[in-house]
DNA sequence: AGGAATTTGTGCGTATGTATC
DNA sequence: AGATACATACGCACAAATTCC
């Protein structure tokens, strides 16, 4: 009944998937590279094998790990091909489309707006990067979007070195990557910049989406506001 | 490389967890009845424990099943509380909020339109139950529904006997229930019914969401549209 | 091409811990 | 306090996929 602070420590598979989790973390392995076996990684953490894959099932979840049977067990990194758009939630109104971004600017910025959306009672100081970019499926430009995050990732940043991933641009050049992120999807009258770039009339209500996104160092890496047409593109969700 | 079919049948936990469906959802056992322990179904079927349990973890991923330690595993209902809303994706600006829902009219009508939206090859003559209410945060309007089921569902229907919780009238009645949902989201010109219950002018652009919801029997047993107020709430989701 | 070695996936059985009734 | 039921942990054997020679 009183229920006090439970003493029971945590269970095996979870306190080894959160040494592994620390390990991955702090680069003891880099992205695609392989683990040790199974069994030899049992063997060193001295817990069963069955202990050892239930703790690489939940960083297999995580999205942390991949496992391929008769392979090995790697650190994921985002893929190089189409599935770079991993959390891409826009579709053609038919379905589908092959996502593509136009960087239109890059530049170095104090905004206490970003800074409370990072949480972290936002230093009004700080700095932060924004890129603005255009978005498109197949040919046809959908949205305009805009990202912030942190002004120290980089010294300098232009259109020309960053990859139409940014999430690739992220695990190349900063040594992170994105694992989960939060969307609100509203609609809003949109900033006249986004207008001119989608070539709608000033001003137009447009789909809106604000998205955190976390980061395998388990921070908010990430904040970005996108504006779609509605004419153009939806955003798509699957729930269970 | 020829790649022919693979003759190799599935792994046993998901055969067993196949038949484990098909009877669940047969009426073997009922929402909220409790099953065999785990020892004596995997007697039963004679696999090991541990197969079964792996079974019985996809049927909960699945959201059919439920398990409580020290007292059994249960087939899942919709739960009475708050957890009604688990498809529930509209959160007040501030975040959360209290769902609830008022219904302004039920009508058996004929649309070719709905029809399609169900697949199969929509036959127009087929009719459906049109449900339109008004759905409320704490104590806020925030967004206008309409729902589209299958006609032969019910004979009567009227706004006295349908419970607040569609979902929980499906299962008490209709003998089936949602367990996962596909939405879009988008914005879009809201119609006349609609701006008149949430109080905004005639016409406006409102948020709008599309969804098709899938029931226990592995049907699309109702299709929804959605327009929220974006003054007042957001559809939030979370992505991994 | 093909077989051996390696590595993860599946399945079984058992013992013990922990929550519930 | 005792019985019951799911959760965790260990260990082993074999299957399936991949890699290496």
């Amino acid at each position: 009944m009183s229920s006090s602070k439970k003493k029971t420590r945590l269970p095996l598979y979870v306190q080894v998937s959160e040494l592994l989790h620390r390990e991955i973390a702090a680069g003891q392995w880099v992205p695609g590279e392989r683990l040790p076996t199974e069994s030899q990684l049992a063997q060193d953490l001295d817990v069963a094998v069955g202990t050892l894959r239930k703790a690489l099932t939940v960083l297999e979840e995580d999205g942390l790990l991949e496992r391929r049977q008769g392979s090995g067990t790697y650190v994921r990194k985002p893929p190089e091909g189409g599935a770079v758009y991993q959390f891409f939630r826009l579709e053609l109104l038919n379905g589908g489309g092959m996502p593509r971004a136009v960087t239109q600017s890059v530049a170095l910025l104090k905004s206490t707006d970003v800074a409370k959306q990072f949480g972290k009672a936002g230093n009004p100081d700080k700095q932060y990067w924004r890129i603005r970019r255009l978005r498109y499926l197949n040919q046809t430009p959908v949205a305009a979007e805009e990202i912030w995050f942190d002004g120290r990732h980089a010294e300098q940043l232009s259109v020309e070195d960053m990859h139409e991933s940014l999430y690739v641009h992220y695990r190349e050049e900063f040594d992170f990557w994105m694992t989960h992120v939060t969307d609100e999807v509203s609609c809003q009258e949109a900033p006249e910049w986004a207008c001119q770039l989608l070539n709608t009339p000033v001003p137009t209500t447009l789909g809106w989406i604000s998205r955190q996104a976390w980061a395998n160092n388990g921070r908010i890496e990430e904040y970005s506001q996108t504006w779609f047409d509605p004419l153009q593109s939806r955003y798509v969700a699957r729930l269970s």
